[in-house]
DNA sequence: GTCAGTGCTTGCATTTTGCAAGTACAAACT
DNA sequence: AGTTTGTACTTGCAAAATGCAAGCACTGAC
């Protein structure tokens, strides 16, 4: 789908941001497993190509998803972090978790926040949130 | 992305089912507007295109979404309607459609359901849900 | 009998993805 | 000091997906 920078469909708007088939594999790791640096993204089971990686990310950025922080003096200290933007993606990522949940028959029920989506959905949100209590408090 | 058969995670699960940029579409158009057409499809303002309507409609019957019913004589008769499995969508659509509502600008609130989105989305709900009375029952 | 409408398929150029390799730089080791 | 290791990328190229235009087979209407 060629971007449309105009589009009067909120599912559209969405879709043109993150509706290809990595970006949401990324902002699941920023956003339920906290993750924040490139080689923790590669490292995910999914094995992104490092190309693919890079672009996405820069994409996420220029769409106001994700936060590029260089380090100093040290490449290995550029973190990505989430905008609110991305943050209130989260009932999205749960909603798309529940469904998965229960037509993947193959989910791992071992990973951490399975078990505590069902059982206890807010306050699983409310901790998740925590870890960005900077970005929410600005 | 190429599909994985086998992946413990219940996101990439989703995505691997409609995590490319037209299902969601069409499956908005099944959920919310009560389309079940190839011409109904085909007359959204998104203008997809022929092929990769027909491509599209084809991978989610196959992946147990929709199902096509088709015509005793006439092709004209042929219908795709949702499966249980696509009105389990239906939260995830409209997790999308809030977000969506929220960045979007652009958003045409004219769109009928958008005000009652936010206003009484349990009720919505439960309307749009009346269309399927027939799958919803077996 | 012609013609418009419908549900597709086909061909082909353009774009995106997937994989492998390479590069540049900082810190750690020897 | 010099080499190795780790990290964040970029580059090149083949393969797949998309976008657009055209064509085809069939049906019902005029």
């Amino acid at each position: 789908m060629k971007k449309r920078t105009f589009t009067v469909c909120p599912i559209v708007y969405a879709l043109d941001i993150w509706g290809d088939p990595w970006s949401l594999v990324i902002l699941r790791d920023v956003l339920i497993h906290n993750k924040r640096y490139y080689r923790e993204f590669l490292a995910s089971r999914e094995n992104i190509s490092t190309n693919i990686l890079s672009a996405r990310l820069l994409s996420l950025v220029e769409a106001g998803l994700l936060v590029k922080i260089e380090g100093e003096t040290n490449r290995a200290q550029t973190m990505y972090r989430p905008t609110q933007k991305a943050l209130d993606l989260l009932p999205v990522v749960f909603a798309i978790m529940h469904w998965g949940l229960k037509y993947n028959p193959n989910t791992d029920m071992g990973i951490p926040i399975m078990q505590e989506l069902r059982t206890n959905e807010k306050g699983l949100a409310q901790r998740l949130l925590q870890n960005f209590d900077d970005i929410t408090s600005e």
